[in-house]
DNA sequence: CTGAAAGCGCTTACAG
DNA sequence: CTGAAAGCGCTTACAG
């Protein structure tokens, strides 16, 4: 059994108050008892009881957190960023996954509002179309923080890249280097960054008079290995003289680079691809992927600063306006994009 | 301010005893009470308040789980499936990096015992070579599962791969496609995993009369990518005739891969290479690498499964028999071996 | 069937 | 400088 308060303070005589106070360096302690008290909690091995502390200060240092998918190159690069940051405040994350659906993050939400977190970051499922359940947590007065996949919707902190600029970018990119006809797989529909991504690509077509083909342009529903390979085999069947593709995300662009290859059409002389995200994978796939970084680790610092600085304000009963921040992307040139030559 | 049952309680004349026992099913509770006071929770949106259940159980239904690094396929993998079981039972997961060093595990596995979580998942640190950490939360009574990277030491619950076993069988297929000279590089000294994992490899050298050399056993540092490159242009410069490496992970033998690319040195013609872990970008390298499976997510389930089963007998007060569950592995293989025609 | 009481282990306002 | 007391919100053994 771990030690109390009340048997420290049993051992030498004095009051649990006398005990409790010394511990944590409150002044009103006389030097000799502190200095007594100090060295029988050590000697004795003791550790607050954390669930008596919580009970007390109405506080656990304990954040939840909920991310789509755990095995993923860019969520775990958050994650990690998150605990990172978590750790040196004090604070522990529990993790949870929402699977990208929208019935299973209502649910997770629910168990980390009755663990009574301290506060909650989350990245939202592609199966989530309604944001109550987001609405209930701050009316609930519980901290919250919406990282990468948002719900413009709902009033609360943020912490993302700027999508549409990033995906203009990448298609600025494609239409420099000479692409006439240039497809984009982009994700599904719901996501307000695959929808950003999408208007970036269109944008980009647009101030460089290339005319938008919605027929050149795949919705994704897994975004997986997989589909890269199918809709880049549709493609190829269903159009001719593509020479460009921005992909929503780096696996699905390597999904499309293998199916090329398989079909012995060149990447990049027959045609250039783009991702986004930049996974580790990108620089060893064959040809390396063109693609842009997005900064995951940071991005999971930035979102629990956040979301730490609106714990505090709630603790002191501050008001609190709520931040967004916008991280800068880049475009990262490898071998899967290649000026074309006039002829 | 969250309802409580005092709240309820009140609402209704009753007691909060009786407000509790029906709330939490018991029977001696008169049907009407009962119903009245469910119907009054629900009204009032009613949860308990955790930080007084964990202090009255003295439970908290919260894991925690260390791990050497997140961005990481396999580890990735894992964590995925403890989640998944946890929350079936009912827990949450509290999840911490170490770095793979042990003063940074020393001291999440403080936190988390602090924490009072109720029981503790851990794969050591390749800088860990000092096992008293874990025998102090052993003698704490905290319950303890070890799995991939094991103390063989420490007498707790472990969840693992035979390593020895199938880094054989990655060595034997080299033999057997008619390799004569196989290098190995191998993980650090201390990780139990690559120490069997270069068993494994002598064993089965010896078992196929090849004469083991010590110089074509080059020890890993980082387990990186770039180690892989660095290492197999080391291998190069520094033999004749190599025509297999049994690498220790995928990550370093995708680097490896990738090196002998870029020195026109051909995998599998020239050199045949065998990974292991089975990360998903080793079926997107080129050539697609032949390597062991290990089963990640299995792995989390069944960690989970057998700290469940320890915490349960805890806290009935039986005694507790050390499971050890060892999963199975299979090679798979792919493009980055193929049998040595004979001339 | 109901409720008063004790207690989990801590913190803190207050009296002395 | 010290300590008695109240209280955080719950559970449960016990009395009636």
């Amino acid at each position: 059994m771990p030690t109390t308060l009340k048997e420290i303070a049993e051992k030498i005589n004095v009051s649990v108050s006398t005990v409790s106070k010394a511990l944590k360096g409150y002044a009103d302690v006389n030097p000799e008892t502190k200095k007594l008290i100090l060295k029988t909690a050590k000697e004795m091995n003791y550790k607050p009881n954390s669930f008596a502390v919580n009970l007390r200060t109405k506080e656990s240092k304990t954040i939840g957190l909920i991310v789509p998918e755990i095995v993923h190159h860019f969520f775990s690069s958050v994650i990690k960023g998150i605990i990172a940051q978590a750790e040196k405040k004090g604070y522990l994350v529990i993790i949870l996954q929402s699977n990208e659906s929208y019935e299973l993050e209502k649910k997770q939400l629910e168990l980390l509002q009755n663990k009574r977190v301290d506060g909650i970051l989350v990245s939202i499922a592609n199966g989530t179309s309604k944001f109550d359940h987001f609405k209930e947590v701050i009316d609930n007065d519980t901290p919250l923080v919406m990282f990468d996949k948002i719900a413009k919707i709902i009033d609360c902190s943020k912490v993302i890249i700027d999508d549409r600029k990033a995906a203009y970018e990448a298609t600025k990119y494609l239409i420099e280097i000479g692409c006439k006809k240039i497809a984009h797989f982009r994700g599904p529909l719901l996501p307000q960054n695959s929808i950003d991504r999408f208007l970036g690509y269109k944008k980009a077509l647009e101030d460089f008079n290339i005319p938008y083909d919605s027929k050149l342009v795949y919705v994704l529903n897994d975004v997986s290995f997989e589909e890269g390979k199918y809709y880049a085999k549709k493609l190829v069947e269903e159009h001719k003289n593509v020479d460009g593709i921005f992909v929503n995300t780096d696996l699905v662009a390597i999904g499309a680079i293998t199916a090329f290859n398989e079909m012995n059409i060149k990447v990049p002389e027959d045609i250039s691809i783009v991702g986004f995200s930049n996974w580790f994978m990108s620089t060893v796939v064959s040809p390396s992927l063109t693609t842009i970084n997005q900064p995951g680790f940071k991005m999971g610092k930035e979102a629990f600063k956040v979301l730490y600085k609106e714990i505090k304000a709630k603790k002191k009963n501050e008001k609190f306006r709520y931040k967004k921040v916008v991280l800068d992307t880049d475009l990262i040139v490898r071998n899967s994009t290649k000026p074309i030559l006039k002829s």
